[in-house]
DNA sequence: AGATATCCGAGTGAATTAGTGGGATTTGAG
DNA sequence: CTCAAATCCCACTAATTCACTCGGATATCT
């Protein structure tokens, strides 16, 4: 039940790729200085984050990622789901239909599941990264060498 | 970010020895059988039930477990917190002092992830073994013959 | 042309998961 | 007393997942 380095190392990326990316595109090599992740797991995470539509690319020298939408129409949640591939704690929760579950299909740990996973939705779906922009450029004008996070 | 089997199994096994021990002590064995839930795999799990001090034990002839105390003061997240050691997605949201991430302790996903760890503290807190038991005698009932969950 | 980028897939060591298996100990029943 | 039914308590292992690294192809601005 742990959340892995792709989550957590992808939205401090995305975070960074928000902040830098306003005005023109944002390498990987510097997302890597200033967070201090490898460019070559950067590249992996990234590649998720395309795929799922989050960023948009560009090639060539001076090329970049930019976010695809205003960071106000993307969530935690959005994030999260890109990076672990579903944010489901339990299989089960997800098939909707009667037919889930062997035998007649009554399950009743079944609800259980569905009811942490509802709860973890609203939680990351709750969150916008401009939310957490404001919040990390409010935190280094307070401490302008910081080193960020480690986790 | 998958609640692993110990979670999953485990909680199963906690209804089913809440169900049946109300008059008797209960095997790991008739567990083993109703849940279809290997007998060592269940012994693993129990222990850390017992450990937490959310089972009691019987040795001996005729032995086996009963809930240490009432079903309605047992919360599925007592259960989930005793088989999983924790139910927290990043470590980092539980060091409650400044000290925590590195450098100066400014660190802006730690607010994310306390977030997502209060919502899922709230809703395992929030449904007690006693419902489930409830739940589960109301299916077996309109279904004598179902096979339970497989998960 | 060359430097700076993204893009892409394969490979790998470490850690975790999901179990099994063997045997010691305790205790009620016959 | 003895035996069978239980819990208890390890140690072990195969498979999977995690957390990366590496090599090289492709695109594009200067």
């Amino acid at each position: 039940m742990k959340l892995s380095t792709k989550g957590r190392y992808g939205l401090r990326a995305m975070i960074d790729l928000a902040d830098y990316s306003e005005y023109e595109a944002v390498s990987i090599s510097s997302i890597s200085e200033r967070q201090s992740i490898s460019v070559s797991y950067l590249e992996q995470l990234i590649a998720k984050l395309k795929k799922a539509g989050l960023v948009n690319s560009i090639r060539g020298a001076q090329g970049g990622y930019v976010l695809a939408k205003p960071a106000i129409d993307i969530s935690v949640g959005d994030v999260l789901r890109a990076l672990e591939g579903g944010l489901v704690p339990v299989d089960c929760s997800e098939l909707t239909g009667e037919s889930s579950c062997s035998g007649s299909g009554h399950c009743v740990t079944k609800f259980v599941w569905q009811r942490i996973n509802d709860s973890i939705q609203d939680a990351v779906d709750s969150m916008t990264l401009e939310e957490l922009v404001a919040d990390s450029r409010r935190v280094r004008q307070s401490n302008p060498e910081g080193t960020g996070c480690d986790i």
